[in-house]
Formats: structure tokens, sequence, C-alpha cells
DNA sequence: ACATTATTGTAACATATTGAGACAATAATC
DNA sequence: GATTATTGTCTCAATATGTTACAATAATGT
């Protein structure tokens, strides 16, 4: 079986021939055969916690975007340029998590029906039913920026909290679940928080990502002092928000622009 | 190219024809295509933390132990079988930290003159000269345990410390480093202490450890306080050493038998 | 204008946690 | 019985964190 999201790598082309569209698909003899990488897009949307989900039309199959690596590139480039494709963004902050290898993470049944619904050759494209090891990487990306696009693709694309995820393909949800604890595990280490947020922001909206994040409410004054303290943040002018209350300082990590 | 050490998968005949032995060597169909795993192996003598490396006879070419995945295993026991094929050791610590995939990560001259060195076809071989993505893992093993078996394999195996490591082929130096970093950062989370040294070990034993991981002295005091205060720990009797001074409890890991 | 309201920034104090040093207990040796 | 090196624990200072309190303030209502 395959990793999930192997039309990241299809180009479709809205060519109208007796009414059906084609799709270039991909060759064989170029990528690597067995291996492919997995995508868990976080976002957060002022409240909650968000990742982007894939579903395939006609199958209600969701599943992570991910792709396949070509023999002529390196595992990171060919991440970087899925992620690009999904999104239109660059630099966008990317951490690998894991590869899951087991046997089990395979679903032939369910790949031949979105190879079916999706007018591919399954003589040619039988590889894509065989055993995938799929290398998990999580992305951290700001929520307002992006307007993934269900449009040009065949599957559509869409934001789900984390709380509310459809079921998954395979093992998809381990590997979000694998992705939040390693977030977790990174959030102080890495500075995560940055990654989430417009380059300006009050303390109130880093504190919530924090608790989408973690999952639990933080104490606020504790909160200010710590990270204040830890020196990574810079001062700006204040927000006026048109409320009935003072209004809070903005601040953007320092070394951020 | 591929990942360091095949060498791991053949399995040796002591057969002597005509004064040379003879390899089976593994088949292109039956293991994953520039797929391999690498293995970095740590032990502790007391002093030092060690790592397993292995040296190609007739070539000076030093590396990781590794090894390839068969189509019909799992990455999980393709690396635990690996690892009892090297130290004859099961239920070993493992803990996987990084897929390394970049394109440069690969050196076709060096695996031409190793397999020639073994007298291996290298038309049948050739795929091993591809490009070669890796899946790392570290292993923490108790020093006193293993015996490496060089002799009954073409290569020798051998403890380094990581403070004089030979150069290694490829990536493998990168490889080692990443490894020592994540076991850095997972040494209080994971508990890492505990299978490095026997089942029962005095608090002075517990803190070399903790010293040779992070590669800095810690205070005594502090540490034996920290280390009580998490309630890990089980006391046992004394540890008479037959020296003119208190003799030292012993202590394990609650939980381990 | 002036009181009201909700939120923010920070101070103050209590409560851990950690750093650093001191010291008694002890197992062998002299 | 004194000496020696090491161990286990205590104390006190320094830091960090939990908790509460409160003044500052930007808009609104009167």
């Amino acid at each position: 079986m395959f990793c999930g999201l192997i039309f990241l790598f299809f180009i479709w082309e809205k060519r109208f021939v007796s009414g059906k569209k084609f799709i270039k698909s991909i060759e064989r003899e170029d990528v690597i055969q067995n291996l492919a990488y997995d995508l868990v897009i976080f976002g957060f949307n002022g409240k909650q916690l968000k990742i982007l989900v894939l579903e395939y039309h006609n199958t209600g199959l969701f599943a992570l975007p991910g792709g396949f690596v070509k023999k002529s590139e390196s595992l990171e480039n060919a991440v970087k340029r899925g992620l690009k494709e999904r999104t239109g963004l660059e630099n966008i902050y990317l951490e690998q998590f894991r590869t899951f290898g087991s046997l089990s993470r395979s679903n032939p049944e369910a790949m031949k029906r979105i190879l079916e619904e999706n007018g591919l050759d399954l003589i040619k494209h039988e590889w894509m039913l065989d055993r995938f090891l799929s290398v998990a990487h999580y992305a951290l990306i700001n929520y307002d920026e992006v307007s993934p696009e269900p449009d040009s693709l065949s599957d559509s694309i869409n934001w789900y909290s984390i709380n509310e995820l459809p079921t998954l393909m395979m093992d998809h949800r381990e590997i979000v679940e694998t992705a939040l604890q390693v977030l977790r595990e990174n959030l102080e280490k890495k500075l995560v928080g940055m990654n989430l947020l417009p380059s300006k922001f009050t303390m109130k909206q880093l504190q919530q990502v924090y608790e989408a994040i973690l999952g639990e409410k933080l104490r606020r004054t504790t909160f200010q002092r710590r990270l204040l303290a830890m020196g990574v943040l810079e001062r700006h002018e204040k927000l006026f928000q048109g409320k009935a209350h003072k209004a809070p300082f903005l601040y953007s990590f320092k070394g951020k622009q």
C-alpha cells in the first residue's frame, strides 16, 4: 500500500476530451519505490489548532497530504516541493519526526478505489498498491496566509480541528497523534509558536497558541513573565482593538523580520 | 549509494573452496530498493560513552552497522533483526531518530571497493551502488553483556569512544552527532540511563553515565537529590567494594527486574 | 465630564526547585 | 584507634514558579 497522498504528485490538466479530465500521472521509474512521505500541516485560526486533510471524491476517504520522492531529488526537497504545491508557500517551518514502516500500514482496496475513481490505469499504477514506508513530517504555517486549492485537484483539501478529525485512512490517525506529541515536546525548545502566528502578535494570542498545542489552560501572569524572561520577544507599539479596556502590546520574535 | 552496513545482511559461510570464502549474498528482489537503516549502538564502559563501528578489511573504510529492509518485514523488525545479529542481544532499547535522505549521501566508488574486496559480483550487486535513504536508529546496550563478533564476518566491529571516532564513510559522522544530540534531549524524558547499566548500580555509576552522555560534570549532591526525588529508583543493599570509605547503596530502576 | 467595564502589565508574597557548601557516617587501611 | 576517601543528607542562599492583588487604560454609557 502507499502512503496516502500520492495525488500531490499528479499534475491535473484541465483538458476536456469527451467531457473527461485527463491526468498526467507520475511514472514508476521516476520515484523511489515503496517509500513516501506524509505531511501534518498545522495551522492556528486564533482559537483552535487545525490540520489540513484531503478527501478523495466519491470515496469518502480522508488522508494526510503526502507524496513520493523522485530518484533524482533529496527527501527534503521532495517534501518542500509537495508543501509548496499544497499551500503555495515557501520557507515553511518543517520538521521530520518519524518514519512509519509497519507491514499493516497498507490498504490496497482503498487505493484501488481511489485510482479507479480518478480514471487511472490500474495496471500502470499497480506499484501504488504495494506496501509503503512513509517519512512523516509536520509543518507549521500561518493560517491566514494560505488558501489551499481544492479545485485544481480531484481531491478537496480542508482544515480540520485536531479535536474533530474525520476517520483517516490507514495509520494516518497515528501519524497525527505522533506529530502532535512531538510538537508539544518541541514547544519550548524550538519556539514553535512563532511559526503559527503573524509576525506581530499580542501576548494573549501567543498564549492561545500554547494552549491550543498543549490542550490545557495556562496561567496568564506566569505565562507572560516566563516568556518575557526568555528574552526572545521584542516589544512594539500597542494594538488598539476598539475595545473598552487597556490595549495590549504587540510583540515579535527576535530574529524574525 | 547505499547506507553503509549492508553486510549485516550477508550470511557468511565458512566454506573453503580453492581457499576462498563464499558469501551467500542478499537478493535484490527480497529487499526494498534505495532504502536502508543505520545503527548507532551506544555502550558505556564505566568511564566513556562508546559506539560500535565497522571496519571493512583491505579498504580502511569505517562505517556504522546497518542493513536493508525486506519487502516482507516491518522496518522495526528489520532493525531488531540486524541488532540481534550484531550483538546477540534481544529486547534492546531502540529508538528511531531520523531519516537521512540527501542526494550527497552516497559513495559509489567506496561501495564498489567493498564489493570487490569481498569478492562479490559487481553486476549482481549493482543496485547497492545506487542512491540510498537511511532510517537512523540508536540503541543502548549494556557494554559488558556484549561481545561483538568480528571473526564470523569479513569486517571487524569494535567499540570506539565517541571522542575518538575514526573517519566514517559518507554522512555517518553526521548520523552519530545527531544520535548523540537526540540522546541528550531524551536523557531525562525517557530515563535513558537505565539501559546502559547493569540492573543494579550505584549512584556514582548513574551519574557517570549522565556525565558521559552530556559531556559535562554534574554536581554530586544535586544529582543525587534530583534523581531520588524523581521516585524512579529502588534502593537495595550496600555495595562493599573493599575500599577505605563508606559503601554506597545499590539502586535499580523501578519496573526493571 | 465622569463613572463603568474588561483587559492588561506588573508587583508582591508564598511556595517549590536548584546551586553550593558543610558535615557526620562509614568501610577499609595504617 | 587514628587516618583516608567517599557517601548520604542537611542547611542556607539563589532562582524559578504559583497565586493573588491591583493599578493603568481604552472604550462605552450616562
